[in-house]
DNA sequence: TATGAATGAGGCTTCATTCAT
DNA sequence: TATGAATGAAGCCTCATTCAT
């Protein structure tokens, strides 16, 4: 974490006790975040970290601040990831490469998924990576057409919102049957081929559009996951 | 519901209170599951419907037997419906309004989803929906092999795994953009045509896998959904 | 309570048991109240009530409610003992008179001052408290200004600000020497006499600057008293 | 504050930078209790000074040290008034003329109030300006019922009583109508001059009864100020 | 029988104070 | 020495579930 891009530079030279709290405090978020999803009781957090739940406020004040800190590994990742896929001479490929790789790391991580499909409450970082993710697949997708892989008729947003609904769906195939997930991808990819064209009965959602739909995904009951 | 072909047997002639008892209470949670989900508190339901909160317990020991209760009509026209699918000729047809149908029925209704994504906590009635719809799809799967429209090489657990997710997404995206789902079941169909035929890098689940993948789904946190 | 003015209508037959824990709830509360204030843990009343917590949060929602509720009593007779003075011949008289009744009763609550002093949170009747006892003042400040026995040059205002400053210092007061806010009342009420009239160096406050000013005592710290 | 009579003997040659610390904790301090009272938490003192929490804890041994020296200047300050005020010629202008004063100060600072109508927990410097202040109001008191102006029925007691009481609305009056404290002084005055003598219904508090009530004004909830 | 009521555990925060660097 | 950090005890509130009328 401490050489990555994004970090570093925010946390100004905590002391060593501290530290290895904080890092204990992640460490366990991360743990019962992908086990449990993003709910998680804080004081289970702060129990499992081994300190007192004060220190856990101490640390991140808020739950997205926590998540923010929990994730934010991941999602650099994601970043580095997603500029190698736009380097990538067969768009296609790259495209499919590019989300083979995020869904390898979702398979395990309710919390991460969660994250996915929740355009809410998850500060700065993670709203940089959904920009800079959908931006990856913009650019692929429109290369995949130009390139004859894609079929014309869709958008970088259809190829998002299908993502979003099998991504959801990963953690809980893969709990069962630990590939499984790939072929559901690939079943996905090949209706989006220049060969599967066919007419579709409705336009495509806006960006904005399919952050709304994302949005009220993580919300159940009409409410914000509650922290 | 009480002529329906499910109920009737097990409830051993109610007193004329009670019968307006308990259907205010289905009422009320129909609307409230709708809006809010399946999670939604009892207390709230039992207000709605101006009972006490001890009548709902008393005609429905688990929440789970309320939502079996509530979902019951709706079932039981699943049920209807997917025998008149089973008759159409043109099997792919059949199979893409069946499930248009289904979806219609979705777009309005959280509990609906969560249910349809959710294989435990449901009852009796919930699993022989599912058994008769796992049949519906099963067979028209079969037959729109038979007849060419649909790949050979993917099964109806591949269809009912996409459609679940898609289905967990689709009040969310109606909520945004009201037919906006149509879109994307007809990406998904698009992906299962013959022509769109490839090697799939995994095989299908099992019926029995997908189960427990559902189920998975329906157990946010690692715990049955909270009741 | 049930045969005051004001009660009774409100609670649509509450059960027996209910009724009881109801009143341990506010007998408890009156007593705390008056011993700690306003700001008592719900908790600690709950617990000297000896009911479960849950329990005071079902009877009343909000400490306002509670509050409201415990000097509903109080409050109603404040009403009575105010028509009463309105009634009274000689002016001057049934002013003093009507202030050493409340005083009486403030003397050992603590609560009830606050509850004085505190424009803010405390429901529909306290608010009628208010407005009866302003009224109340008003007319006899105008009689006994008529009668000749009040100096012209003060407003009710002023007296409701002064009779709030040493109110709050009644229960004090009491708690060392008993009577001895008697001395003080007579002071103020010195200084209103006709014949103490001076060129008075500031205009007084409007009703409404004072609910404010009283308001704003309420608010330790800026906040309203946390309930 | 180094060159004051009181202070100085205490610290025993302070480090600079320790110095340094205690002023800013100090100023911090000062702000803090004017703006939101005496209960402020501490942590927000110290990172208004710009120190760690633990750095006042050190120099301040409890929140009364603390208080102690933020209004060390302000006593001190209230000293030389009161000195002043004793040499006025016209003993009765000169204790009104005090007093003014003194609620000058307070109109702006919550917990100066909060102070002057605490006998409790302040330490030895407030006792003393306390004693200094009693001993200012008894001589002026005395003074002017000499020269005929003041009742000679009433104590410095009474009149110290009637300005805790007034005292401790002053901010809130302040923070509706700036001056309008001046003529609530000015009516608590008018009922202390020779020509308002009446016979009073009890007898005065004792010097150590006017502390102890006080002291209870200064205990919320029976217990001290919570530090 | 039906019901309102009661419960207690569990989640979130805040703060005075002590500890370790 | 100064400091940031850690702590744990309260306080508030909500809900599924059991109890008593």
């Amino acid at each position: 974490m401490s050489k990555s891009g994004f970090s570093g530079q925010r946390t100004p030279a905590l002391r060593a006790d501290a530290r290895r709290n904080r890092e204990a405090l992640i460490a366990a978020a991360r743990e019962l975040f992908a086990e449990q999803g993003l709910e998680t009781p804080l004081d289970d957090i702060a129990r499992r970290a081994g300190v007192g739940n004060a220190t856990l406020y101490r640390r991140f004040a808020t739950r997205e601040e926590l998540i923010e800190a929990v994730f934010h590994d991941l999602l650099d990742e994601g970043l580095r990831t997603g500029e190698e896929a736009r380097r990538g001479e067969d768009a296609w490929s790259a495209l499919v490469g590019y989300m083979e790789g995020i869904f390898e790391g979702l398979a395990a991580n309710r919390g991460a998924i969660e994250l996915m499909t929740t355009a809410v409450p998850a500060g700065p970082t993670l709203a940089e990576l959904r920009r800079h993710n959908h931006e990856t697949v913009s650019e692929l997708v429109r290369r995949a057409q130009e390139q004859g892989a894609m079929r014309a008729d869709v958008t970088a947003e259809d190829l998002l919102f299908g993502l979003a609904a099998l991504g959801r769906c990963v953690p809980s195939a893969a709990a069962v049957v630990p590939g499984s997930w790939r072929r559901h991808l690939a079943l996905l990819f090949d209706g989006l081929r220049a060969e599967a064209a066919r007419p579709l009965p409705a336009p495509p959602l806006t960006f904005r559009q399919l952050e709304d739909a994302l949005a009220d995904m993580a919300a159940p009951r009409g409410r914000a996951p509650q922290g």
